[in-house]
DNA sequence: CTGTTGAAATTTTTT
DNA sequence: ATTTCAACAG
């Protein structure tokens, strides 16, 4: 490569261009750096620079907007540097790294030894009893929802706004239930702290309150020396302020030695403002970290000239544009594809149709996939997909944690592991018969007031139809209380309690049996009970199929994604579906700012191609929301991409009368014959 | 108060 | 298609 003149002959800075370089070597002090490609390889470079340089792994703080992109970091790093070291890198979401310190330090946060916590459903669930329990179900005027209480909640938090600018904001329609959501959280908050639950929000939120502590917040921050953050773009006003307050802390504590904070983002790929984050972090980065020092990657080394033209295209009718001059010198003569399909079936069969054609041409699966704005807009490509046998995995489709019966499980965990839990309390007490809402609140109750252990839910006065019940469930948690098996006998055990009651209760029981083995099976790597339970509510697998073991390594799959989960990824082929306006942009997004963000999200969709790109929309889609009349409607294209653009694409238009009567290609080499085995388990 | 039934409303993105 | 709500019988 040209690029590396001007760097030292070290190894691990091999293949970097000079600006790169720069950041990998910056040794003291506040670093931006702005880019849109080559982040990954630029932090993982930094991290072996530092490690090379002498600094202690250990005390290297890697954050990132998930775990898979610190491994894949830590991984790169650890090629050059040893697995062994790079181990020791303390990495992970903020919301990992909050819980990893807030464990150590529960004890002086004045927090309970055995907190717990909670993932948003629960959240909600909390929400919505507190909202039932205050009477506020039946007002006359419609009261928001508890997941729509939840999103308000969350934006007060991490955006650090008063509820009624919130409200005004973001939720108009909530403002004349003002008083009333501002009583339901104030009895939210309570409630955790009583029953030492904490939601996500409260993790950023314990986190920075710690470092306004004295002692602890040295204690926390000078267990750091370096600290990188990724996808700075997407973190919210409560992360910003931890990352100062940590720098301001490390800079006191460190006298004499030096430290550093580095964060990497790209304003244009800034998609998560519907969860708190603004852009604002970047921009005001150098007022907020004295004398740092900014650097600009311009350099894309992902894409063709053709596919960037495209994305460069999209984002030149932004209302507000950070000029950045993207450039690229990998030529091509393939230009993007942008087809217009005749209907949604039309579009699974040309994606289909492509994604075996490029894999004839040496494209394997692997490195193709098909993005799209919501997780349902993929539904009619997977049957299309599944008929012709071409394997598949799909990201941040429907979250396996928020299934009921795994619900169920953790409930039991919980409750061992917290007692005073009363959440999980309800949940697993309405599963007996005769125990509905209101006798659960009952025996909760009873609990707070008279607890003795397990079997003081035996002095409560239960409905006779669930005696027995009741008296299994106590034998079963005072078998497990204190007896010190590992978390996979615990599952075994509550697996064997639940059987009769799912099979009363569910529909296809055998099948969500099957999912407590997977658990079962899941839990066996854990250290603890509570870590599991952490890890599990911290980052949850996606599907059933995360659960069925690491995909191998020789396995092919195309993935499926949502645009906001392909963050951060790239692949050679790149499918972009339902490009249609309501689509992207969605139809929720009202305001200009909300318009904005829908475009950014199509450009991160754009740029994750490297050499081939296909745009396509179906003109005639189906409505479920009218079943009378007019089922069809007409679509059009995005408004992002408006016909002045379209001469950057070849245009396509298939139609159905002409794919109809033509034989379908179909996966014709068997890929791997465990492949096949793992998709039928997965979805047969 | 529970549990069932049927009608009505509501669909983004995720740590 | 799924979830939420109201109404009613036990």
């Amino acid at each position: 490569m040209e690029t590396q003149q001007n760097c030292n002959p070290t190894k691990w800075l091999d293949g970097l261009n000079p600006d790169q370089c720069r950041a990998a070597k910056h040794c003291a002090g506040p670093l931006l750096v702005v880019a849109g490609t080559g982040k990954t390889k630029t932090i993982a470079a930094r991290v072996a620079n530092l490690i090379e340089e002498g600094a202690d792994p250990a005390r290297i703080l890697l954050l990132t907007f998930t775990r898979r992109a610190a491994e894949e970091m830590l991984r790169r790093a650890g090629r050059v540097v040893g697995e062994a070291v790079t181990r020791q890198v303390q990495g992970g979401t903020f919301h990992a790294m909050a819980h990893k310190l807030l464990r150590i330090y529960s004890e002086a946060l004045g927090l309970g030894k055995n907190f717990v916590v909670i993932d948003p459903g629960d959240a909600q669930d909390l929400l919505d009893l507190i909202r039932t329990e205050l009477g506020l179900h039946k007002s006359e005027s419609r009261f928001p929802k508890k997941a729509t209480l939840l999103s308000i909640y969350t934006r007060c938090v991490n955006a650090s706004q008063p509820l009624n600018q919130a409200l005004a904001e973001r939720f108009p329609s909530c403002l004349p239930h003002a008083d009333d959501i501002k009583r339901i959280f104030q009895e939210f908050a309570s409630r955790k702290a009583d029953r030492d639950l904490l939601d996500f929000d409260d993790l950023l939120l314990y986190w920075s309150q710690a470092l306004d502590l004295p002692e602890i917040g040295k204690a926390i921050a000078t267990r750091f020396q370096h600290i990188l953050v990724d996808e700075y773009q997407d973190t919210n006003p409560s992360q910003a302020a931890i990352l100062q307050k940590m720098y301001q802390l490390m800079t006191q504590g460190l006298e004499g030695t030096s430290c550093s904070v580095m964060v990497v983002g790209d304003d244009a790929q800034s998609i998560y403002s519907f969860r708190g984050a603004t852009v604002q972090n970047i921009l005001d980065f150098p007022e907020q970290f004295a004398g740092a020092t900014v650097i600009t990657l311009e350099q894309n080394y992902r894409s063709t000239i053709p596919i960037l033209r495209v994305a460069n295209a999209v984002m030149h009718f932004a209302r507000k544009r950070y000029p950045k001059n993207l450039r690229s010198d990998r030529a091509s003569e393939c230009r993007p594809e942008l087809v217009t399909c005749a209907n949604e079936m039309a579009q699974s069969t040309f994606i289909a149709d492509r994604i075996l054609e490029n894999r004839e041409e040496g494209i394997p699966l692997t490195k193709q996939a098909v993005l799209f704005r919501a997780s349902h807009n993929s539904d009619a490509l997977e049957v299309e997909l599944r008929r012709r046998n071409i394997p598949f995995v799909k990201w941040g489709g429907l979250k396996f944690l928020e299934a009921a019966h795994i619900k169920d499980l953790l409930a039991f965990l919980r409750v061992l592991e917290n007692p005073r839990d009363d959440l999980s309390w309800m949940r697993i007490l309405r599963m007996f018969d005769g125990i509905g809402p209101g006798r659960a609140r009952e025996a909760v109750l009873h609990l707070q007031e008279c607890w003795g252990g397990f079997q003081s839910l035996e002095a409560w006065n239960a409905p006779v139809s669930a005696h027995a019940q009741l008296r299994q469930l106590i034998d079963l948690l005072e078998g497990l209380a204190d007896s010190g098996l590992p978390v996979s006998v615990e599952i075994e055990r509550i697996r064997q309690f639940c059987t009769p009651l799912f099979e009363e209760r569910y529909e296809s029981s055998e099948m969500r049996l099957r999912d407590l083995d997977q658990m079962e099976l899941l839990s066996q790597q854990a250290r603890s009970r509570t870590s599991f339970l952490a890890d599990l509510t911290l980052d949850p697998p996606n599907s059933t199929g995360d659960l069925a073991g690491p995909p191998l390594l020789d396995e092919e799959y195309v993935v499926l994604s949502t645009i906001h989960s392909a963050k951060g990824c790239e692949w050679d082929a790149v499918y972009v579906i339902h490009v249609a306006d309501g689509v992207i942009p969605s139809d929720m997004a009202q305001g200009e700012d909300d318009l904005e963000e829908e475009r950014r999200l199509l450009y991160v969709a754009l740029t994750r191609a490297r050499n081939r790109l296909y745009v396509t929309f179906p003109w005639r889609y189906f409505h479920r929301k009218h079943s009378m009349g007019d089922a069809y409607s007409t679509a059009q294209f995005s408004r992002f991409l408006p016909p002045a653009v379209h001469f950057l694409f070849d245009q396509i238009s298939s139609c159905p009368t002409e794919s109809d009567g033509m034989p379908k290609l179909a996966m014709s080499q068997p890929i791997s014959a465990n492949v096949r085995a793992r998709v039928r388990q997965l979805w047969g």
